[in-house]
DNA sequence: CGTTCTAGGATACGGTCGTATTCTATCGAA
DNA sequence: TTCGATAGAATACGACCGTATCCTAGAACG
């Protein structure tokens, strides 16, 4: 047998090269030409690991939704309910120009969804990941109606995310915004 | 002088052909061509009214913005508070064919405005009378923190929006989460 | 009625796109 | 060490992009 790469890893780097192009400069600047330039590979390197640019985006939304749930699980289990939820809703936020680019990329696939089942099914899959996570976490807590309180706060969370992308000066009143929301969906 | 053609009502049409378009195909589908040829019209004709396509995506973001604000404007003023709120929020949510096209386009182009500075602004200025509308709404009912608390629902608004978009199975369980954002987020 | 200006269509140009194909160098197994 | 399979680069192709330019037909005025 010849000589072998380690297939995984490199679909992972060029995924994420995906992801950081489409947070910084928007996902209709991604063609396999850019990716393979912005993850230091010619475009003929990418083809070897992805058959089509739809399987690569597939694959990039995919990664993204999934360092969206490792971020959520590094957030202290043992915080008093709001500030768990203030801490949760934070780590998807774009604060600071590392979340916003993630946060970009993401957005930009679930609009993107709208429009091709294969993506929306795998932002759907996060979403129920995410939800049932919240609403295990609300119930331990005794907040009533855990299901639609964890919608409300995956709702408020996208939107303020949404919101910050092209108004990043508002940041100070949109986290008012999400203080509110959190301290009238909670039990005190 | 040699004939003459409503320009502003010209412009009108091949935006509302732009929005149909990205609402329903999504916004990499817009190009001059398709918008003309959803427009009735040769690709030559709509440069006549634009003369490039950022300035025809602004006017369309635009048209957009105006026809938000102009069906929120549409809901009864004198309709009790939680009541209001679900019929503002029920005025853009995705809920049937025709305006699951409106919002699609509309995020849409809030994703874009993420690495575009002038239909960011865009996007302010419409955020900013909503918000404004909202707000006084829910100060004249003796909401307290009314500021935030229209933040708060802009925020999900936006997010339910969002996810309806690759979700629309979930809009009952949604709908919910929308109520009790409401309930929770207004005095009884 | 003839002149003039414009609406709108047609066409052309350079560039980028996704993808298929081809080539070469190199590593692993025999 | 030889051989075959693969990594990766290079190239090619047809399609579409935004935009500039040119052309024609017709309505509005003198």
């Amino acid at each position: 047998m010849p000589r072998i790469a380690d297939r995984s890893e490199q679909r992972r780097q060029i995924g994420a090269a995906l992801l950081r192009l489409a947070g910084e400069e928007g996902l209709d600047q991604v063609s396999v030409r850019t990716v393979a330039a912005a993850s230091g590979r010619s475009p003929g390197a990418v083809q070897k690991y992805f058959r089509s640019k739809e399987e690569l985006l597939l694959f990039a939304s995919q990664l993204s939704g999934e360092r969206i749930e490792r971020r959520m699980q590094t957030v202290d289990p043992t915080l008093p309910l709001r500030q768990a939820l203030r801490a949760l809703v934070l780590t998807i936020l774009p604060l600071d120009e590392e979340r916003r680019a993630e946060t970009a990329a993401q957005l930009a696939f679930a609009v993107h969804a709208a429009h091709h089942p294969r993506l929306a099914e795998v932002r759907r899959r996060v979403d129920r990941e995410v939800h049932d996570a919240l609403a295990r976490r609300l119930a331990a807590a005794g907040t009533p109606e855990p299901g639609p309180t964890a919608d409300a706060l995956i709702a408020v969370s996208d939107g303020l995310a949404l919101r910050l992308l092209y108004a990043p000066g508002d940041a100070d009143s949109l986290l008012a915004a999400l203080d509110r929301a959190i301290a009238t969906l909670t039990p005190p």
